[in-house]
DNA sequence: ACCTGAACACCGTTCAAGT
DNA sequence: ACCTGAACACCGTTCAAGT
């Protein structure tokens, strides 16, 4: 994965414990609360003010990112990892069910994921940037190996799961409905022994 | 279509009035800037008071579903229709994709949609009601026809389908990349000649 | 160079005072 | 029986005044 750094580390050290204790935070918060918790509850919960924290972080996103981004960096090694797994097209469908779990790790997280996914500028698409190659990899490797349909795009398929991810997660049975509707995503994208291809008329 | 009144409907001329404009300016306001458009500028548009909106109409909910009742209503009679559509398999899916088509109709509606489907108390969940079970029976239709798969829910693929709503509704191609979505869904629940079923590795 | 709490803005909800 | 605008609460964002 590539090094990040925060536009501007801050360089004095009690800021710097600031900002420890402010990912710190945000990390229970967001884990107790959901990533919609308040902000000002970070604040108050790192013992800062509010304004500190949004120096340091200007918005949510920011502070988000900071709290998952050795998550990402965890699912684009096991992407990795998993080059190694066989059949290829199962890898994938493995991979993508791991991803699935990570977005209900959080309440509410499937939505912030699905913005970054428009917004090439914003920190969370850089955070994620390094998992979406590494996976796309493992998805050319399944459809080269013709395990998995070679017209469906990896982009549709990581927002395919998160639209799974968010219509399931407040569900009683969330993970369970997630994983059946997963399994009908996985059904949908293998390739079938004689090619039969259908289209949904527009 | 079973009819649904509200629990109190207006007695005075001026107040039956009042909230045929509330209504009225709901629909404008929410087709113009989507279903979270802030609600005192529903009330500014309809010439009315806030609190009289309120009492009309007590949650962001109940006036949407004012706005939606009769959409809902047609397609229930749309999937009344499709009863007799051939081959049954398609025909349902062919229902899926209106369906879909409707939830991407006002910015921000598959969130409320997905949240009435949790909640049977709610007005917009017995303004679903007809249309949900008259589409659950174009699909068991395809299932009893050998069409469709016979162990996917109904209430799955609804949600499926919100799923897909949700996490394209922000996309520049959001109809394009729907209906690719989509097209996943339905290759996932047809029924295959030679019965091959996968499982997703929990 | 960094901190703080208060002020401001936005919007949903409730209430006091009408007619 | 119904109306109104103002008040209140919540929370994100900004600002004035520190050290």
């Amino acid at each position: 994965m590539t090094t990040r750094t925060p536009a501007t580390p801050p360089r004095r050290t009690d800021a710097r414990r600031n900002r420890e204790r402010l990912v710190e935070a945000a990390t229970r918060v967001f884990t107790a609360q959901g990533v919609d918790a308040p902000l000002d509850t970070i604040a108050r919960e790192a013992g800062v003010g509010n304004a500190t924290m949004y120096r340091n972080f200007p918005t949510r996103e920011a502070i988000l990112e900071a709290v998952l981004r050795d998550l990402h960096d965890e699912l684009g090694r096991r992407a990795q990892d998993l080059l190694r797994g066989e059949p290829p097209g199962e890898a994938f469908i493995r991979w993508l069910a791991e991803f699935l779990d990570y977005t209900q790790s959080l309440l509410g997280l499937p939505e912030p994921l699905a913005s970054a996914t428009r917004d090439e500028s914003s920190a969370l698409y850089a955070s994620c940037e390094g998992m979406r190659v590494a996976a796309t990899r493992l998805l050319v490797r399944a459809q080269e190996a013709g395990d998995l349909r070679r017209d469906v795009l990896a982009d549709d398929l990581f927002a395919h799961v998160l639209g799974i991810a968010w219509v399931t997660q407040y569900a009683g049975d969330k993970r369970a409905q997630a994983s059946r509707l997963l399994a009908v995503l996985a059904d949908g994208i293998r390739e079938a022994p004689q090619s039969r291809r259908h289209r949904v008329g527009s």
